[in-house]
DNA sequence: GCGACAG
DNA sequence: ATCTTGTCGC
């Protein structure tokens, strides 16, 4: 399985990414009929995602086009390239399609891909996008109509209606099995319409998807899932994005941070005996007045701690008294994003410590806990 | 201006 | 695409 980095110049806004389009659209060639049905290879290619660690796999399975025999197979994965904007599906495909189609051993003869092709805003979806940069045959199967209208095919197998926008033909909705939902089918790059249903017709023995699609979807999820399980470092990535995106919801809720965060501070340092670092920040926390004297309370508060669990206590009050310095309006500002952390420590705190009435009292002081324990 | 909108 | 409980059918 070979790893993709993102293109160097790849786009980078939806306005670059339709200029992109603009410019390749016109190297489409739409007048060769393309390779017979039934004969020479029929690759399939599909992308499963994890948006939340980043990670996307992509997967092209090559089946012997008469028996649809799977003859080859290739992943690959990277990280996403573009988020999913309409309009915009091959922006976030592409570069992956392109280096699992690359691994492929042998030559894939037509290449099915999941979406559109000539049936797009602007005439030039994945499939033609996909085609232009390999010279392959291309063409797309879409499970859906988009943006595009067709009149109901019969209910018959094979079946086929124009898919319309306005008064133009873009692709076909193509029943594959009787009575149920039909497939949506347009050309890539040098593939007639005819020619790519006849394809579709011929990869849909059994079931509504091709079985082209329906191998490679199969196996870029196994791909997927390869690839993130094992991982432990992306698991606490994701573990400590989600920790920190909590963190900061909870913050922004908060009418009026430098209290709350006092609090929570009082809460982790509990009834006891405080030292006279905690004590001063907690004292100056309570009082707007002294909020100004942030600056230099968080000096002392930092590295203050002699044992590990004292660690955790002090940079929290490092943080109660850098939000109060910021707070008073007297630049510098310090460590924007503090404010964000004072949740996922107060959690930290909790984990640390053996005694239950704390994470009680810290639950109650910071107004939530988080949906499982991000301990970051 | 608002909703709809391949994967 | 992904999430996600249950339901229908071979």
């Amino acid at each position: 399985m070979t790893t993709v980095r993102i293109p160097a110049g790849w786009p980078a806004t939806e306005e670059d990414a339709r200029a992109v389009q603009d410019e390749l659209r016109a190297r489409v060639v739409l007048d060769e009929p393309g390779p017979p049905p039934g004969t020479g290879q029929v690759t399939g290619v599909d992308v499963a995602y994890d948006d939340e660690l980043d990670v996307v796999a992509a997967a092209a399975v090559t089946l012997d086009a008469a028996t649809l025999e799977v003859v080859a197979e290739a992943t690959a994965v990277g990280r996403i390239s573009f988020p999913y904007v309409p309009g915009l599906l091959a922006f976030r495909e592409i570069p992956t399609v392109l280096a699992a189609l690359d691994a492929l051993p042998g030559p894939p003869g037509l290449v099915v891909c999941d979406g559109y092709g000539l049936a797009h805003p602007r005439r030039f979806g994945l499939a033609s996008h996909l085609g232009v940069l390999t010279g392959l045959p291309t063409i797309g199967v879409a499970k859906n109509p988009f943006t595009f209208s067709y009149d109901e095919p019969g209910a018959a197998r094979g079946s086929a209606v124009p898919l319309v926008s306005g008064t133009e033909e873009v692709g076909r909705a193509l029943r594959t099995r009787e009575a149920v939902k039909p497939v949506f089918v347009s050309v890539g790059h040098r593939v007639s319409l005819d020619n790519a249903c006849a394809h579709v017709l011929a990869l849909t023995p059994s079931y509504r998807l091709p079985e082209t699609t329906r191998r490679a979807d199969a196996l870029c999820r196994k791909a997927l899932r390869a690839a993130i399980e094992p991982n432990e470092e992306l698991a606490a990535r994701a573990r400590a994005d989600r920790s920190r995106s909590w963190g900061r919801t909870l913050y922004e809720r908060q009418r009026d941070p430098v209290t709350w965060a006092g609090r929570v501070l009082a809460a982790a340092a509990g009834e006891g005996p405080r030292s006279p670092a905690i004590e001063a920040v907690l004292a100056m926390a309570a009082d707007r007045d002294q909020w100004s004297r942030g600056t230099e309370l968080f000096g002392r508060a930092r590295g203050a701690g002699i044992h590990a669990e004292d660690q955790l206590l002090f940079r929290l009050a490092e943080l109660v008294a850098k939000l109060a310095h910021n707070a008073a309006g007297e630049p510098p500002y310090y460590d924007y994003h503090a404010g964000w952390a004072i949740g996922p420590l107060a959690c930290r705190i909790a984990a640390a410590s053996p005694d239950p009435a704390l994470r009680h009292r810290l639950e109650a002081a910071l107004g939530d806990w988080p949906p499982s324990e991000y301990v970051v």
